[in-house]
DNA sequence: GCATGATCATGC
DNA sequence: GCATGATCATGC
């Protein structure tokens, strides 16, 4: 039963109705909580976020901190969330989608109860009972400020019956996703990356367990819409002009994000590389990076990205599920030329993140699309375009090799043989470990970064820069034959 | 031939 | 100027 601080005829909006509520909270935009907040005595000095959605509703929407189950705004019905932003640098590659403003994170809406999921239908779910009309109040971060001091940039309506018919059929099929594996008895193994737009998140606790009906005890994990998704709702809603394109057109109702993915390229798979330069009208560049190039044009002219956009930004479904391309070529047998390389670590940092908070996590825990090129004769075609994610275990084992980088960094234990003519390391080899190595990632051997420890062997307190890679075996089992 | 160290062009 | 996304090259 919700009860109101002020008589219900006083409130300065009709709680029965959506549109009220909406404008009149549009009147915290650009303001502060405390702008508006009146109570006797003063305000407390309140720095958790947390509390800061409990304060707003009792002091701007004057209605009492409700502990049931039912919404915020019972009668629309109307969830409230309130949520960080940052702003969008110009180096940022949401910064197309996003605007000015892109989400700090992820937005955790309601918690997964897996016993109950199995036995139930999307339309009836829990999820969408909760969060099918969502109020939202993004404020700027800033650490340890008082939240009565926050400064609330954007705020509206996120509704589930509103957004276009292909943006539900990404979330419907993520909740699905969930749900089976639920199923399969599989909820402990579920990954954030499993998932486009809606993702099942870990609560920050990692020892906050819940049972599962068919599966061991599994870490309890909220149904949360992904960063990348949040910074399209963030633009649409402070009507930011985002210059983005979708893979999807107003009459697709009933086409996943892979399926879109593959209609798309299906016209040029099996085309030579130079045929396929020739059609975009494009030529190929004579450097290292030349199939990546043709790749990214090849995207470009497919999705009408203009020459000059990075398709990760550009392309909306790209920015939101937050997908990350790679270009590979692969020999006659489908193993690929090289490992795949992800951006040099610096020595200094790695030894200061957990692997929750690593920058190799966070690259891996993302959608990837692969785009193969198979060698024929003394040329390339253009083979399959995978959309595809890490498993969970997989990420375990990409864990071993991260943890023992940093073990051995921490030590300074990094070089094996400065005598001989080549140094060699004791990082962990594509032989070591299923997924991924390391090697170096720099302009030559010169090129560093700083050590956090000298090495024991060398007595230096640099060392060239080097970098996680993926194993070549790992990309032809695991994501070109999707092996499971 | 493969593992691992070394290096390069591009684009922001 | 440097990070990025790759390929080249050496030596076991």
């Amino acid at each position: 039963m919700i009860s109101f601080l002020i008589p219900e005829k006083d409130l300065p909006y009709d709680p029965k109705d959506r549109k009220s509520v909406a404008e009149y909270t549009k009147l915290l935009e650009n303001k502060t909580l405390r702008d508006y907040a009146y109570v006797p005595g003063g305000l407390d000095n309140v720095k958790n976020k947390g509390l800061y959605g409990q304060k707003i509703e009792n002091l701007f929407f004057f209605i009492k901190t409700n502990n049931h189950a039912g919404a915020d705004f019972p009668d629309i019905p109307l969830e409230l969330k309130t949520a960080g932003l940052l702003s969008t640098s110009s180096r940022d590659r949401h910064k197309n989608i996003s605007g000015k403003w892109k989400s700090k994170e992820a937005l955790p809406m309601s918690a997964i109860s897996f016993e109950d999921i199995v036995n139930e239908d999307f339309f009836s779910s829990r999820f969408l009972e909760k969060n099918k009309n969502i109020l939202l109040i993004f404020y700027k971060f800033e650490a340890n400020k008082v939240v009565y001091d926050l400064e609330i940039k954007v705020t509206g309506v996120w509704s589930f019956s509103e957004i276009p018919d292909y943006d539900k059929k990404i979330i419907m099929d993520d909740w699905e996703k969930i749900k089976s594996l639920v199923i399969n008895g599989e909820a402990h193994n579920i990954s954030r990356k499993d998932t486009d737009y809606l993702e099942a998140m870990p609560s920050a606790t990692s020892d906050s367990m819940t049972s599962q009906p068919f599966g061991p005890k599994a870490r309890t994990r909220k149904f949360s819409f992904k960063a990348g998704y949040m910074h399209s709702v963030i633009a649409k809603l402070g009507s930011e002009k985002t210059n983005t394109i979708s893979l999807f057109k107003k009459s697709d109702k009933n086409i996943n994000l892979s399926d879109k993915i593959n209609d798309k390229f299906a016209p040029y798979i099996g085309m030579d590389a130079s045929l396929i330069a020739s059609s975009i009208d494009v030529s190929i560049e004579d450097c290292k990076q030349a199939f990546s190039i043709l790749s990214k044009r090849l995207v470009k002219a497919i999705f009408n990205v203009p020459e000059k956009g990075n398709i990760e930004e550009y392309v909306e479904e790209f920015s939101k599920a937050e997908v990350t391309i790679k270009t590979i070529r692969i020999n006659k047998d489908n193993l690929p030329k090289e490992h795949v390389s992800f951006p040099a670590f610096k020595y200094e940092e790695i030894v200061n993140q957990s692997w929750d908070t690593s920058d190799f996590k966070r690259h891996i825990d993302k959608k990837f699309l692969f785009i193969f090129f198979k060698e024929s004769g003394s040329s390339f075609f253009l083979d399959r375009a995978v959309y595809w994610n890490m498993s969970s275990n997989h990420m375990n084992e990409a864990k071993k090799v991260w943890d023992k980088t940093r073990e051995l960094i921490q030590l300074g234990t990094i070089v094996k043989n400065v005598k001989h003519k080549r140094r060699y390391t004791y990082f962990p080899g594509s032989k070591d470990n299923l997924v991924a190595h390391v090697r170096p990632h720099a302009k030559d051997a010169k090129d560093t970064y700083k050590l956090p420890v000298n090495d024991i062997s060398t007595k230096s307190s640099e060392y060239t820069k080097h970098c996680f890679w993926f194993n070549r075996e790992y990309v032809k089992d695991y994501i070109y034959n999707l092996k499971k």
